[in-house]
DNA sequence: TTGAAAGCGTTACCAC
DNA sequence: GTGGTAACGCTTTCAA
């Protein structure tokens, strides 16, 4: 590995002069510095990120926190979070998220400057004390639909989201309208499924009616289990089943579907079902849904992210509320039995 | 930010004493191994990754470079790298790719051993040169859907794929197959849909015909473009309109379905698709199509990078060859028009 | 303008 | 066993 001495030594400078070559500070002459430049060429020198780090104190990457980044909702928000950041020269650091116990994992090993220069985290709220801890550092933190104490947010009204869903299921007549999301105690501590039950119960009073705790049924973001909650759902006898379910997320309304199939009921016309992010698999399935800008809420929370970091500051804590609205498809459908 | 010295002073001991008790290494006696990890902790301690990998010479990263990540089929695969992942302690380095230039830019920045400690590379070849950078400077490389010299690749057989689907097609009674995929001279050096077509041809020949430029079209992996080179593949008229596409990936077939849609033609009464992937949006849209193992493909290079950085040596070179099979679903029937 | 040298926070080799 | 001390490869004062 050819180093800097190695340059410095075959252009005849110190290493300091390579350095700032390399750095292009305006103290060098343009002889020397042609001299140097001809010298990296001939050696095919390329400095060492690691040692730069190092001595700078900033490792030129920006670490993204995701539980279940595979997850379509995660992969579209990381969609953005590229899209911001191409042109800067900042690595990507992907800390995947798979339990409760990865999540204090990472942020202990992030609550350094040198981790990572700067922090995208989604979805979740990260630990109290590792966000101060991070702060203290001087490491910058933007969330994506989360919240958190003095650190900037992006994210979309999830209470009004329910709301949304909910009334468009009411409007239709549906009265017996089931809730499938997130548990609210989850270890993980993801609240916007909370918040959207919330509008949903909001909602279900200003009609008239009371939630129903026979009618909410919580679990974890995956549609064959979603797919069961369901299932257990509609088994029930015609008269006290659901006309329509409203889910939290796309991937477990999806599930909701293959469960209405399942058990032979026609979507729209026995069920009604609206999930919530709208996200590509949702067009194929015909499903109605809140949609929310997930791109753009990465690529915003990035680039309040690499504003910091070139101003070389903490962004300033705020919350960027971005707009949700409801689209129709082919799921939902006026209530047969009323 | 408290360091190594830090705590030596707190316990009393060398720097050196801690850094062993930190690497737990045997020479360490209970008592002063004591002192220190209580030190640790009541200076609440995390050491320098960035430090300790200059020191080390070692990143504890892993660099995946992956065009287009959020790609169905590159999220399925790195799925499967995570998963393979799973209680490493190595970091996760995303290199997406999104234009040639990236490409080189990466891998000239990768050659160098304190980047990343392995590379993961999907779906490009590794410019000649560079690879044998890497491999000069020790850098173990594993390539998934791709193969180079000299370095191990986890590939599927996109020949036999291709005919695979070309063979189901004529078995239908098809005679105009048309072909939509990647530009064999495509600048990102993408080569897997220029073998599937090698199978097409193979099985057109053996079927008798002969492969006829007219029903093929290259695009990239975009399911709008796909959509718009389908269109223009089933604008002719009747009698020399292809009863049958085979396209090089789903994301592409979809496209073909969109526009088959739009020009009003019943899949699969007027036209026959076949994909190739098999992602989970196949499913849904009841796309038949040749299954390739897409996570295993990552759990796999994944597991090889490993096992070499474990051993701490260059992997061993050779192909691992996943299977393929065909996924029948509702896109292919028999040809009506014979 | 440039060179020398002191860090940056570890690890690892050498004595003791 | 343990402490001291060179590296690791770069940046950044400090003099000159």
């Amino acid at each position: 590995m050819v180093t800097i001495a190695d340059v410095a030594g075959h252009a005849g400078v110190g290493a300091g002069t390579v350095s700032r070559v390399l750095n292009d500070s305006p103290k060098v002459s343009a002889a020397t510095k042609a001299r140097v430049l001809a010298s990296i060429a001939a050696l095919d020198y390329r400095p060492s990120p690691l040692a730069r780090a190092l001595s700078r104190g900033r490792s030129q990457t920006v670490g993204v926190v995701v539980p279940f980044f595979t997850q379509a909702s995660a992969i579209e928000r990381l969609r953005g979070v590229v899209a911001a950041m191409g042109g800067v020269p900042h690595d990507l650091v992907l800390f995947n998220v798979e339990s409760p116990g990865h999540l204090d994992e990472h942020f202990l090993s992030l609550t350094r400057r040198d981790r990572a220069d700067g922090l995208l985290v989604m979805s979740v709220p990260p630990p109290h004390d590792h966000l101060a801890g991070l702060t203290r550092a001087g490491v910058p933190v933007v969330l994506i639909d989360a919240s958190g104490a003095g650190v900037p947010s992006v994210v979309v009204d999830d209470v009004e989201g329910g709301r949304i869903a909910t009334r468009h299921l009411v409007g239709l007549g549906h009265r017996r309208i089931a809730f499938l999301g997130d548990d609210p105690a989850n270890a993980f501590g993801f609240t916007s499924s909370a918040r959207r039950q919330q509008g949903y119960d909001e909602v279900l009073r200003e009609a008239g009616m009371t939630p129903d705790p026979r009618l909410v049924r919580y679990g974890p973001h995956d549609r064959r289990l979603a797919a069961e909650l369901a299932a257990d759902l509609l088994a029930q006898p015609r008269r006290r089943r659901p006309t329509a379910i409203f889910a939290s997320s796309d991937m477990q309304a999806l599930g909701v579907l293959e469960a209405a199939r399942q058990a032979g009921l026609d979507v729209p016309r026995d069920l009604s079902v609206v999930g919530f992010d709208d996200v590509e698999l949702s067009t194929y399935a015909g499903l109605t849904t809140v949609h929310q800008p997930l791109f753009d809420s990465g690529y915003r929370g990035a680039s309040i992210l690499l504003e910091a970091l070139r101003g070389a500051g903490l962004p300033a804590p705020g919350v960027h509320e971005l707009a949700i609205h409801l689209v129709e498809r082919s799921t939902t459908a006026e209530c047969a039995h009323g």
